[in-house]
DNA sequence: TTGAAAGCGCTAACAC
DNA sequence: GTGTTAGCGCTTTCAA
């Protein structure tokens, strides 16, 4: 690999002079410009960005901590902070936390002292501290972690409450909740805007609290299938109206005759679904491409004036419901 | 950010004894030892690896090119790959291709001035120099690129010929086999692998080539469900298969009665289609974790036996077909 | 407009 | 066992 000195030799100038072309920085004559850069050419050098961090104490990593990637709502996520970080020049580190505080504080402290800029975290756990005494930039995604800290998600109470006026528009008299867990913020903020919803209104309700994973909702939904009359599910993801499907399924019960169902995410799996299931949709890109903007300006020193920014969340109403108002 | 220096200092030793005490190269009083500990315990001193790196030349970053994250395949592999990189100290670098070379190549060539000590990829194109030429390890996945490159994945084309094997031995008389694009390396295997399992056999055969893709799947499959007579499918795909079961819904045929059908990969979508999907199911977890294995072992300069790897598949039955044969 | 020189924080001979 | 010294490849004053 050739250094600066190597352009500079071969260019018969100073090492200064090619950082500064580099760097388009400070004066520098045409013909300096021209040497250097048939020296670069012909050298196919190519800049250390380690070298040039050692100096300059800037770079161009951000960690993206995630309790796992491999939860539907992620990938995407980390698509569009890609996307916005490669048109940056930055580079995202993935990290899967398990929700695990152990693994967090390891992801912060390890990448710090490596090449970390800042980082775009999803978390749970509600200890701040190891976010709160950071010396890097940080922005929280979906889930609140200090009022301190940017954050961006989906209004999720709004989007709930228009998923669950949606089935009582559609006719449904006896509604039940399959909410999220209590330790998770959005499943909290889904169930307000259930409240919301219902609040009022003459019709029966029932809640159940579970997992965002199939079999459990699965299991769930057939036990309250069971036992009571309920024709209609609001659901607080995508794969627990998937899991409730089923049970409804295995019950003989038709869907959206007998049951309506809303789902939550709008994950790929709710298209393609038979039939596809009616979900009120986060727009996770946008969700990812926000937070990547906003981390970025903080890292470069600029000005962001929004801290804190809620999405609005959109029904989409398909084959589980019957949308009767309509 | 206290460096080494202050440590040094504070603990009345020289920057050289901190640094063989912090690498546990060569012998040092368990006096120093002592002093050491408790000034960097005092100034929580954390060393630079971007310093390290400089000097060493040696760097922790592994870059992981996939066509797309959110493509179901790759979360799970870029997971496994996490978890191995994790426990040897490695962090993995997101890149996302769509299959574009040129962004390949701007992956290959940053990440490589940046740290990357190594790639994990997985692509279609062909041109394979600018891999070949790369003067760090690679190990490619699920899609080969050039025999020189050390490989990993599903044995695709017998795992689909058991898949194919599975609708005989259910009773399947006309199959039509939904092959995935000609131009990626596992859908002809497993295109070979359907060939092997149908071949001789007194049965009707049809084949369509469609995309790995809900919508296009879905209307393929109709398209060929309308016009001829078939009792069985076998996809190239979980998301083809679920294509096909919609297309199966709407035009009222029932499965598995009147239409089996096996997809392939073993995603989730599988498990949570209803009916739930018999798959040919790929161990994709395992494949990331071989792979960033021995990526590791090359990274190190450790031998490496077996540079090319094929893992079998597995067959998981369920809703979708009816085994008679069982 | 350019170059010399110092230094970013660490490691690695080499000498003591 | 430990310290001195000289870099790793780049940026950045400061002079010229």
């Amino acid at each position: 690999m050739a250094t600066i000195r190597d352009v500079a030799q071969k260019a018969g100038v100073s090492a200064a002079t090619v950082s500064r072309y580099l760097n388009k920085k400070g004066y520098i004559s045409d013909d300096a410009k021209r040497v250097i850069a048939a020296a670069i050419e012909e050298l196919n050098y190519r800049p250390s960005m380690i070298a040039r961090s050692l100096s300059t104490k800037q770079t161009t990593f951000i960690g993206l901590i995630v309790p796992d990637i491999v939860n539907p709502f992620f990938p995407e996520l980390a698509r569009a902070i890609e996307d916005v970080a490669l048109a940056s020049g930055y580079t995202i580190v993935l990290c899967n936390s398990d929700e695990k505080i152990e693994k967090e504080i390891h992801y912060l402290t390890t990448l710090q002292q490596k090449y970390a800029a800042g980082f775009i975290v999803v978390t749970s756990n509600a200890e701040a501290d190891h976010y709160t005494t950071l010396d890097i930039p940080i922005v929280a995604v979906d889930r609140r972690i200090h009022s301190s800290i940017p954050f961006v998600a989906t209004d999720n109470r709004e989007g709930a409450r228009i998923g669950v006026e949606h089935l009582l528009a559609s006719g449904c008299q006896s509604i039940l909740c399959m909410r999220g867990p209590a330790e998770v913020g959005p499943a909290n903020d889904r169930f307000l805007g259930f409240i919301d919803a219902v609040e009022g209104k003459v019709i029966e309700t029932h809640v159940v609290e579970c997992p965002f994973q199939f079999e459990a909702s699965e299991l769930a939904a057939r036990e309250q299938l069971e036992r009571q009359s309920i024709d209609g599910i609001f659901a607080s993801s995508d794969v627990s109206a998937a899991g409730a499907m089923k049970a409804a399924y295995s019950l003989g019960i038709k869907i959206p005759d007998q049951l309506q169902i809303v789902g939550y995410d709008g994950t790929m799996l709710a298209g393609q679904l038979t039939p596809s299931l009616t979900t009120v949709a986060q727009d996770v890109y946008k969700i990812g491409t926000l937070a990547a903007r906003m981390l970025i300006k903080l890292i470069e020193g600029q000005e962001v004036t929004e801290r804190e920014i809620q999405i609005p969340a959109e029904l989409i109403i398909r084959e589980t419901t019957r949308s009767e108002a309509q």
